[in-house]
DNA sequence: CTCATGTACTTGACACCTAAACTATCTACG
DNA sequence: CGTAGATAGTTTAGGTGTCAAGTACATGAG
């Protein structure tokens, strides 16, 4: 197999040693996977569009949902705090990407919307990011990327039952 | 398959819509995947020991080595800049759980080494760390789990291939 | 020897993220 | 109505991480 190609680089992965057992090599490679390919989105969104993947992903949720987002609905989403969302949101709105309107019904509550300059940039900037994702994955054929897809989901289930103090 | 789940809660992944493509899909299915484990991971550092992951990796590499480390090392092997180890030093000193010394020979280096009570403590977090990863990873077999680190090496590789400006 | 260049580390400014405390508002019950 | 308790969002303090500039030391060419 061509698993053994020469790497001078040494990262978290290659430290491992012979002791450590399976399922630890395997968070490494997971972690280091994860965090080369975020390297490379994270630096290419800098350098083509001065901007963050913290932004990036925050516009993606607020154009998928079309008509706006509550600050609550995209902390979830997100998978973040409020405090962040708050402090992206001032952002965003900064930078006009994004307008925050206090709800009328319930006057708790923001919404969140993209601008037009939003919605365009973001689009911009999505189909360039795709590319970079669907290059990295060129690696694998669609079988084994949808393996992939399913062994991660098999962890990522087994990881939110725990979560949950099921097992 | 057991594959569906039933599940409430809304993340980052489940909010793909049907034209994204397959690569997309796979991409944050790993991050999530990823950030589950982590956020798990953390927590327990944070609630069992009082620590933080970034120092319990940096412990890691330091107990690895043996015979302790230079600063430059580190921030090789953790994949991160001087700055953040510089703080990072700072703070396990502080702990107790590393000292920091400079090197005669070359007076520009920092050895950094684990005091006996990190040495001790180290310990500690990281076999409880490992029974929580071998939890997590309980989902698959042995087989699925060599398959898994397969599939993510070759993108791992990929990725390389690509930020090296060779592809 | 001396100075240019490179290397090791630190510092400072900034982005991101969390947890916890706080403000404002809503809702439901007496 | 009036208030207790829940919910939406903001603020604050602190850890983590980056990059770029600065300091101190090493090394090698002249």
């Amino acid at each position: 197999m061509s698993a053994g190609a020469v790497r001078a680089t040494t990262d978290l992965e290659t430290r491992a040693t012979h002791a450590d057992h399976e399922a630890l090599r395997l968070w490494l490679r997971l972690l280091a996977t994860t965090n080369v390919l975020e390297a490379l989105v994270r630096g290419r969104l800098q350098s083509q569009f001065g901007t963050t993947l913290a932004r990036f992903d925050y516009l993606a949720q607020l154009e998928r949902a079309g008509e706006g987002l509550r600050m609550r609905e995209l902390s979830e989403r997100l998978m973040v705090t409020g405090g962040n969302v708050t402090g992206l949101t001032d952002a965003l709105v900064q930078d006009g990407m994004v307008t925050r309107e206090t709800d009328d019904d319930d006057r708790r509550v923001c919404r969140v919307r993209l601008t037009a300059v939003g919605r365009r940039s973001f689009r911009a900037m999505a189909s360039e990011h795709e590319t970079w994702i669907i290059d990295a994955c060129s690696a694998l054929g669609s079988r084994e990327l949808a393996q992939l897809k399913d062994l991660l989901g098999r962890i990522k289930e087994r990881v939110h039952t725990i979560t949950q103090g099921l097992a």
